[in-house]
DNA sequence: AACGAAAACTGATAAATATCATGTTTATTA
DNA sequence: TAATAAACATGATATTTATCAGTTTTCGTT
C-alpha cells in the first residue's frame, strides 16, 4: 500500500491545517496530536466511514475528494457535502456521543489523517481560538444548510442542476482543458441535487443542446454561467 | 402596549434560561447580562427581524412562537424553523459579522428579551462551558438541517406533509381538545413542505378522508400516528 | 483484444405537483 | 353587524418528474 513521505508529515509541519480550525491550535498541541494521529489511504470508492459507524475522531484530508450521503427512507442516496483536501470531518463526534448519520465514500483516492476524539477534545474545551474557529465553521455550515433548505423545497430540478453546475464550476480546480476537475458519474449528480438519475441525464442533454455546457464522457464543460445563473433563478 | 412583571424578570432569576444554552453562564455574568438587557412584546403577525438585518445581538424567546423563513429565488417563503419558549435566535449573529439570512415572525404574541452582542461574546470566549454548549446545540442542528435536506430532496409532498404533521403534534403542547396547540394557516403549512399552499389543502382532505387527520377550521386533530408514519415512509 | 458489467442514454408512459380559475367560508374591522 | 378582505376549498388543466423498458456506450478485467 502507498505510503509516501508526504503521508507522514507531522501536524506541526503540515500546511493541510492552514485550510480548516486545526490552525488555531498551538505548537504544543500540534505536536501532541501529531504523535497520535494516523494516516489513511482510501481508494477511489471505498469509504471513509458509514452510516452509523462511531467515528470518535475526526478526519483531516490531506488530498482527494469524497462524497458525504445519507440514506432516505425512499432507499435513495442523498449526497449532502463534498469534502476535500484542507478540509475536516467528523467535528459533530467530538461534541455528541451518537453515530455518524451519514457515510463518506471517496470519488477519488485519498489521502487523510485520522485524529482520535479523546485527544482533541481537550483542545476544543481550552484553547478558545480553536472552539470559537470551530464555531464560526458551524455557523457557517448552518447559514449553507439553510440555503441548500431552501433550494431543495422550492425549487424545481433544472434549477437545482444549473446551481450544482455552477457550484462545482466554480469551487472546484478546473483540468486543463477547463472541463470540471471534478469527475461524478451521473448518478452522483443526481444524489447530489435529489432527483432520479434519468432525470438528471436528459437535462444535462437538454443543457448541452442549449450550449450552456458541453459533455466528453464525464467531462463536463461549463461554457454559459450567466445562462446558468439565469436558469438558476427561474427564467 | 402590555409589559406585566414577569416581563422584566432578571435573568438570574429567569427559568426560560434552563432550556437554552443562557444555563452554562455563572450567577455574575446572568447579573451582568440582565444589565443591559431588553425586553420587547411581538404581537402575531409582526417581524423580530428581517432578511438582511442586522441583527447585532441573540433573542431568547420568553413566550410565543415564531416561524423563522427565508425567500427562494422563485418568491415563495420557506419556513425552515419554528423557535418558541426557551428558545435562542440568533447565536449565529455573535460568530459572523453578517446580516441575518432569515426573518422571523411572530405567529402569536411573543415575548423576549434581547441581548446585544458586544455583551455576550466575552462569554463565549472565557466561559468553555458556555462554548461547548453553544457547539452541541450547533451540532445537533446541522444534524437535523442534513436530514431536513434528504426529506427535502428525496421524500414526496405528501411524505413531507405526514412529517410535519408528525413533527408538530409531537413537539408542541396540544389544546385541550387534543388538536395541535400551534395554529398555522395552510399557507404556513405549505411553506414548511415546500408546495404550492393548494397542493397541502388538497393532501389534507385526503389524510382526512382516510381518519389520520380532522380538520375543524384551523384547527388539526392527529388521529393515526401510526398511518402518518407509513406514509411518510412511503407506503 | 474480447468479455462482461456498469454506466449512459432514449422513448413511452404514469404519477405527482403546479397553476389558474372560481366559489365558499371565515376573520377582521369600519 | 355589515362590509371587506383574507383564507380555504375544489375543479380543470398544464407541467414537471418518476418509472419502466430497452439500447448503446464506456470501462475495467482477464
Amino acid at each position: 500500500m502507498l505510503q509516501n513521505s508526504e503521508t507522514h508529515t507531522k501536524c506541526e509541519q503540515c500546511i493541510i491545517r492552514q485550510f480548516n480550525s486545526l490552525k488555531s491550535l498551538t505548537k504544543s498541541e500540534l505536536i501532541r496530536i501529531s504523535g497520535c494521529k494516523t494516516s489513511k489511504i482510501i481508494k477511489k470508492g471505498e469509504p471513509l466511514f458509514q452510516e452509523g459507524e462511531h467515528i470518535n475522531g475526526i478526519f483531516c484530508i490531506k488530498d482527494g475528494l469524497c462524497k458525504v450521503s445519507k440514506m432516505s427512507d425512499n432507499g435513495r442516496d442523498q449526497i449532502i457535502h463534498l469534502i476535500r483536501k484542507g478540509d475536516i470531518i467528523g467535528e459533530r463526534s467530538l461534541i455528541n456521543d451518537e453515530v455518524s448519520n451519514l457515510k463518506a465514500v471517496a470519488v477519488n483516492d485519498m489521502e487523510v489523517c485520522f485524529i482520535p476524539k479523546e485527544e482533541i477534545i481537550k483542545d476544543l474545551q481550552n484553547n478558545s481560538n480553536f472552539s470559537m474557529d470551530m464555531l464560526k465553521k458551524m455557523a457557517s455550515s448552518l447559514k449553507n444548510a439553510d440555503n441548500v433548505i431552501v433550494d431543495m423545497a422550492q425549487k424545481t430540478v433544472k434549477q437545482r442542476l444549473a446551481d450544482t453546475l455552477i457550484f462545482l464550476d466554480s469551487e472546484f480546480e478546473k483540468n486543463e482543458d477547463g472541463s470540471i476537475g471534478i469527475l461524478l458519474t451521473r448518478e452522483d449528480i443526481s444524489n447530489i441535487i435529489g432527483t432520479a438519475t434519468e432525470s438528471a441525464i436528459r437535462l444535462l442533454s437538454d443543457f448541452k443542446k442549449k450550449k450552456l455546457i458541453n459533455l466528453k464522457g464525464k467531462q463536463i464543460f461549463v461554457l454559459n454561467i450567466p445562462g446558468l445563473q439565469q436558469i438558476s433563478q427561474g427564467f
